[in-house]
DNA sequence: TATAACATGTAACTAGTTACATGATTGG
DNA sequence: CCAATCATGTAACTAGTTACATGTTATA
C-alpha cells in the first residue's frame, strides 16, 4: 500500500522523502501511517522497480535533497491501482476490542475506566478532524484551485 | 497482542494450537486475525518465555496433539495486561480510504462502483454479526453458565 | 543555550504472510 | 473418488518498528 501512497503524492509534484513524510502525517497518516525510515527504504525499492527516478539537489549548509519523480511506468502502476476497486474489507486489528473481550475478570471499575478513557480519546479525535484536518484540506485546495476535485475526496 | 489472545483462551482451558485457531476464527478473528503458522510459532515463543507449558497427547491414526496450559507466570502476565488500560488509539490502517484519497482522476463511475461495492460488503458483515456471531456467543454461554459474565463482553 | 527543523540513511529486530511438507480418516 | 477435517511444523519472505549515526541553521 505504501508505494501507492507515495506514488499518489509524487504524482502531484516531485518531492523528497522528507516532504512526503510531512504530507502523510497531516493527511493519509490518519488512516495509513509510515515511519520516516520505511518511506526512505520504500522509495529506493520503487526506484529499483522503475516507478520513480531520483535526482540529487546539492545544498550548502543543509544535507543534500534527493528528489523523486514518477516515471511513465509509475503513472501506469498508480492508474491501474486506482481503477482496480478493492473487493474485500481488510481485516482491521483493534486492540481495544481484544482487551474488552478478555476483561470479564477485570471488574466493573477497570472496564468503565477503560471505556471512558477511550471515549475521551475519540472525542479528541473528532475535534481534531473537525478543526485542524478540515483546515489543512481547505488551505491546500485554496492554494491550487485545479485541485478542487481532489480536495473533495481528501 | 497475539500472545495475550492465546493466553486469554488458554486461561479458560488447556488447548492445542489447532483448536485456538478455530476459536479465534469465530470470535476475536473479527478484530484480530492470525494464521495457523503464526499461532504455532507464537505458542513456542510463549513456552520459551515460561507463560505456558505443553504436553503431547499421542493418537493412533491422527497426528499427535500438543496441548498447552497456562502457567502461574502466564496468568499474571494476562492479569496485568488486562488491568492495564490502553491509553491511545492504535493507528488503524484503512485501504479503502487510501484509495479514495487518490481517486480524483478515476472518474465518477469508478468511484461509485467502489463505494457501492464496499457498502454491500459492509451490509453482509452486519448480517453476519447479527446472526451467526450472536448465535455462537449465545451457545457458548448456554453450554457453560459460569461464563455468562464473559459472554456479555464477547 | 538548547531544541526544532532540515535531510538522509543503515542495521537489527518483530510481526505477519505465503508456500511447502506430511498423512490418515470421514463424509458427500 | 475427492474434498474436508484433523494436526503439526519449517523456510523464505514482506512489512513495519526501533535504534543508531551525522551535522547545520534558525528560533525561542
Amino acid at each position: 500500500m505504501l508505494p501507492y501512497i507515495l506514488l499518489g503524492f509524487l504524482n502531484y509534484k516531485p518531492q523528497t522523502g522528507y516532504e512526503l513524510k510531512q504530507l502523510m502525517d497531516k493527511s493519509t497518516g490518519h488512516f495509513w501511517t509510515a515511519k520516516q525510515s520505511q518511506i526512505y527504504t520504500t522509495l529506493k525499492k520503487m526506484e529499483r522497480e522503475g516507478w520513480i527516478t531520483s535526482r540529487v539537489e546539492t545544498q550548502k549548509a543543509r544535507p543534500d535533497r534527493v528528489i523523486y519523480k514518477v516515471t511513465r511506468s509509475g503513472q501506469s502502476a498508480l492508474g491501474s491501482w486506482v481503477s482496480n476497486p478493492i473487493r474485500e474489507i481488510d481485516p482491521h486489528k483493534n486492540a481495544l476490542l481484544v482487551k474488552l473481550f478478555f476483561s470479564a475478570r477485570a471488574g466493573r471499575e477497570a472496564l468503565l475506566t477503560q471505556l471512558r478513557l477511550f471515549q475521551n480519546l475519540h472525542q479528541q479525535k473528532i475535534r481534531l478532524y473537525k478543526s485542524q484536518v478540515q483546515n489543512v484540506i481547505r488551505e491546500s485546495a485554496a492554494r491550487s484551485p485545479r485541485l478542487k476535485e481532489d480536495a473533495l475526496l481528501w
